[in-house]
DNA sequence: AAATCGGGGAC
DNA sequence: GTCCCAGATTT
């Protein structure tokens, strides 16, 4: 039963992978910030961040002093914005506790931050050779696919006994190319969308999904709650040569990241002019912006925004804090501070008032 | 078990 | 518009 699947998929992986930055080394810290990255977020979004972050921060050692702000505008536009923090986390605790040297044991691996089943088995698989399995979505439609399998893959109870059925067939000799296979195949064949390329899938023989020609009813997912509605305003403040932006709270939805000073609900140009005033400033002339829908996985926002002109006196210098809002040059505020493309959408507008 | 947490590409 | 992506953590 083992060979029936594992044989032809690492021959079908052999001669298909792809070429991915990560797979070039195998040292564990260049395979966790991909598996990291790769959470919940395609291959070709990962690429240019992965470059650039390797570049940045080449080792556990440099990730674990890594000032915040720096660590952000790393991952800043990639999303689920945590998994970087809860990465320096980790670095610090291989740091301290485990010396330096990340562990190459299962469960030590998932004692650290941001590692769950998932990423502790591919980097045990990949970078330690440890045979235990990486079951992601790619690995659950797969499988959904192979045993006609009609139960809802979210279930954590599936996961499971998905996990199960793998370790018994995983291969000792490469567990990473096993699991990698897997998650190629996946990909690249059976896909998520549209009709899997099943005459070139090298499981159709044992695929009950492909035979029965029964792929559309699988994988099975309850589906999702809709996302609830929320209207907000954002205010772009601008004298000519500064912006306003201020830091978001420690928790919750873009937790520590940078915004647009901005409002629950829908503001007129009357109640918006009174919320600048607020925050000390003079508003000289307010003018609306387009509106902007953002979706967020649980939640959206529709966005009404207002450019409003302030008095040039009212900021005397670069990175001025007032009541709570730094002012600074567009541009400056651009490299320092990272900012969410919910508001990120706004900063095209901050020229306005050359044009 | 359900909710939270981003952003974007493919259809 | 819908789906879903090399998921983890909190509630």
């Amino acid at each position: 039963m083992q060979d029936t699947i594992t044989k032809p998929l690492l021959k079908w992986y052999g001669e298909n992978k792809r070429v991915l930055p990560w797979r070039e080394k195998k040292n564990p810290y260049e395979i966790w910030v991909s598996e990291i990255m790769l959470q919940q977020t395609r291959v070709e979004a990962v690429k240019p961040f992965y470059e650039r972050f390797m570049r940045e921060l080449p080792n556990v050692a440099a990730l674990a002093v890594c000032p915040e702000e720096k660590l952000l505008k790393l991952w800043e536009g990639l999303g689920y914005y945590n998994r970087v923090r809860n990465m320096q986390k980790a670095a610090q605790k291989i740091m301290e506790v485990y010396d330096g040297v990340f562990p190459a044991d299962y469960e030590a691996l998932k004692g650290l931050p941001g590692i769950g089943n998932y990423t502790a088995g591919a980097v045990a698989s990949i970078a330690f050779c440890i045979p235990v399995p990486a079951v992601d979505g790619n690995v659950l439609r797969v499988m959904a696919r192979l045993r006609e399998d009609g139960e809802d893959i979210l279930k954590q109870s599936v996961k499971n006994r998905v996990e199960a059925e793998l370790t018994e067939i995983m291969p000792a000799e490469d567990p990473g190319a096993f699991n990698q296979a897997m998650m190629d195949l996946g990909a690249m064949v059976c896909l998520p969308n549209g009709a899997p390329k099943c005459e070139v899938c090298p499981l159709f023989d044992q695929c009950l999904a492909g035979q029965h020609q029964t792929w559309t009813e699988y994988p099975f997912k309850k589906s999702a709650k809709p996302r609830r509605i929320e209207d907000r305003t954002v205010l772009l403040f601008l004298d000519g040569a500064h912006t306003a932006v201020r830091k978001r709270p420690k928790k919750g939805l873009l937790a520590g990241l940078y915004e647009f000073p901005n409002f629950d609900g829908v503001l007129s140009e009357q109640e918006a002019l009174e919320e600048a005033e607020k925050f000390g400033v003079t508003p000289l002339h307010i003018q609306a912006l387009p509106p902007y829908k953002h979706i967020f996985s649980h939640v959206e926002w529709h966005i009404t925004g207002y450019a409003i002109k302030i008095a040039g006196n009212d900021v005397e210098q670069e990175g001025e804090e007032k009541a709570g809002l730094i002012f600074a040059d567009a541009k400056t505020a651009a490299e320092r501070y990272a900012i969410p493309s919910a508001f990120a959408e706004y900063a095209k507008y901050t020229d306005l008032e050359r044009a």
